[in-house]
DNA sequence: AAAAGCATTAATATTGTCTTAAAGATGTTA
DNA sequence: TAACATCTTTAAGACAATATTAATGCTTTT
């Protein structure tokens, strides 16, 4: 889910930034007004979250070209006057919402849930986890290298997924039965060996990079790079 | 625009009332959760505002059931426990937004007027969904394709209707019991698969292109081209 | 070189899905 | 209100796909 933030404020932006970015969105940071229309009049954007007075153009004028130009992307307005006739302005100008300074990192976090939620906002971007020329599709449930289409099965989903989100860390087989078959590992299968298998089968066989490497007495580690 | 109001405190009920139909709106109101909530199932309105505290039936029970009824209706809650917690309660319930009492009327207002502003309310226009080539008639609840006209039940179109918004996307029982049944899935029904045989029986039998596939241990998708 | 750890394959067990039928609800008509 | 029609839900068996085990051979470490 990809988000355009315009803000003028550095720690402010980066603040906001961050806290998106834990919750899995793709932000977009644009520093003034100016930026940041034309970032958002490029690129395709699920939500445009702005400070109200910035520099080179404000937030109220930004807001209505997006509005007029891409009337289908939610806005929501940060402003530090708080007063009526600033709330009314900020509508006017096509917000969908405001949130009033200084505020807690949380309430923002449920505005832009509520106006990202599905359905409704199925035009939104696919949600994907990519490490280098590997990704998978959270949506579609499948996974693409050199944006070739690969099935998984739902094991092997569950576990790509996992060791993608753990990149570039050594994880045991006692740690990947734990986390991804939710046995505690006692049993002496060798069920991840297996689907590990499966995996570079699917993904690494055809590639001179190999993505999912064996740490001898150790576990996996999925490298980037 | 007729607007629903649930609110079981008199004095504050009358003065929101009296002002949005000052604004123009058409005000029904009710005093509390159960009467709020027949009022809402049983005429057409295009916002509702409720109270969270309520007699008889609290405003997150009346939301939640609501928001299964008539996905379209958008919901403001109104709460004192301005705590983060209940935010994400109110919101979780499926309202669109919620105002902190006490709060100015204009506020109100304004959150009203933003949330009826969406282009829902293209009168004239006959409202559809369209995949690939099939369409989802919203007025006549009846699906065509290739023009050619297919009748549904309610229970058919309510999880064609689903599948449809959220084309392109892996469903899983649990999602489509949720929000298409209500059900938290933990009964072992298979009535899902039994419903996805009947669509595809309507929809997908006379035709090539399969739309509602099967994604084996994870659920359906219904794929656009 | 021996031991331990890992990869690979095939066989088997398990689970998931489709399909049909029939029972249980619900609503409609006489 | 009884009989009928239609819709919803449950249940069971057949079949297909996936998950798991186990045996064998290969690689790495000591």
């Amino acid at each position: 889910m990809n988000v355009l933030l315009i803000e003028d404020e550095p720690k402010l932006a980066e603040l906001i930034r961050q806290g998106l970015d834990e919750d899995g969105y793709t932000v977009d940071v644009a520093y003034d007004g100016q930026e940041g229309l034309d970032k958002a009049l490029q690129n395709p954007f699920d939500l445009v979250i702005m400070d109200v007075i910035m520099p080179i153009m404000n937030g109220v004028e930004v807001c209505r070209i997006i509005r007029k130009e891409k009337p289908e992307v939610p806005v929501i307005m940060l402003t530090a006057l708080d007063t009526i006739r600033d709330k009314q302005n900020g509508f006017e100008a096509g917000a969908d919402d405001y949130i009033v300074k200084p505020f807690e990192f949380m309430e923002l976090l449920m505005r832009v849930k509520a106006h990202t939620r599905r359905p409704n906002n199925n035009i939104g971007s696919e949600q994907l986890i990519k490490v280098s020329d590997l990704e998978l599709d959270l949506d579609l449930k499948i996974a693409r290298r050199h944006g070739k289409e690969i099935t998984l099965t739902a094991k092997e989903y569950q576990l790509l997924d996992y060791l993608m989100r753990n990149k570039n860390r050594v994880l045991s087989r006692a740690e990947i039965a734990q986390k991804v078959w939710g046995l505690n590992f006692d049993t002496g299968t060798n069920i991840i060996d297996v689907y590990i298998n499966f995996l570079r089968k699917k993904i690494d066989m055809s590639s001179e990079r190999k993505l999912i490497q064996t740490q001898v007495g150790m576990g996996y580690i999925f490298k980037e790079n």
